[in-house]
DNA sequence: ATTGAAACACCCAAGAG
DNA sequence: CTCTTGGGTGTTTCAAT
């Protein structure tokens, strides 16, 4: 599918904010709110949007340590490459999990309370996977940006 | 601001899908429908909820490499951090970062359409950065989890 | 927290460019 | 094919209880 200038206002829009209404976005754009709505149907049609969702504060919700995890398997069979994946989707307090290129296999992002739950989730949860190698921990101490919008080419 | 179970189930509920209407909400919660409504005007109100946005394909639009960069700078006078976390934010590539204890200063995630998107940007952009010392990336070879919902405790 | 009612947005049909 | 106009349906929002 070919986006034009028109569907990536959109999606920019939309990636800002999903709430503004359809007459809203017709008015920035120019266009009718049926043109909008019908492209807006497209997008997601097609898979272009995935998703509508609310975001919220972490620092509100008990969420106050963030933490990136480089971990290291034992090995680098295709079994044990399986078992770590459906098993870190278990801990619900990895948001994030991406198998990366480098000196480490995985780079895991943790959202935790405090620092006592972040060592029991270490010790009791992360570190208790049989095969894995090591694990190396930064925290995050600032926020600089964390946006889920998509840089639109 | 407490939050009492209602709330925790009305937060999760968002967070996973934004388009759905109090009305199903207040069916899946046995609510009222204004009772939703009230609750979900408190938690923005309170800054709980933040944002409604909607989620794309990176994959879709053209955003097919992700890299994760570590960063050093120089030297860690305020200085130096505070044009760092200047500069970085003009990075459209750039859609997060994070100030990090550990071996490096920064962590930033990068997105971009390709390998050769990716050299322009090490090249022309962050390396150019007078105050840069060194840069590690990694590359995304597969996503296991990328989650926007914060765990709820 | 609920009911009920007004205002509004979404969504579809029909038709124009 | 994508656009616009117009109207029915359902949702959001608010007042009263």
């Amino acid at each position: 599918m070919t986006l034009d200038a028109t569907d990536k206002k959109i999606l920019q829009l939309l990636q800002e904010d999903s709430k503004q209404t359809t007459k809203a976005l017709s008015l920035k754009l120019n266009l009718s709110v049926t043109a909008i709505y019908e492209r807006i149907k497209k997008l997601e049609r097609e898979g272009i949007i995935t998703d509508y969702v609310a975001l919220v504060d972490p620092e509100l919700l008990n969420a106050k340590l963030t933490v990136f995890c480089q971990v290291s398997l034992v090995q680098h069979t295709e079994d044990i490459v399986k078992a770590f994946e459906t098993d870190i989707l278990k801990f619900h307090e990895v948001v994030s999990c991406f198998h990366v290129s480098g000196d480490n296999d995985y780079l895991i992002k943790v959202l935790v309370p405090n620092m006592k739950a972040f060592r029991q989730f270490m010790v009791k949860k992360l570190t208790s996977l049989k095969y894995l190698g090591s694990t190396k921990s930064s925290f995050v101490m600032n926020t600089v940006k964390d946006s889920t919008a998509i840089p639109i080419t």
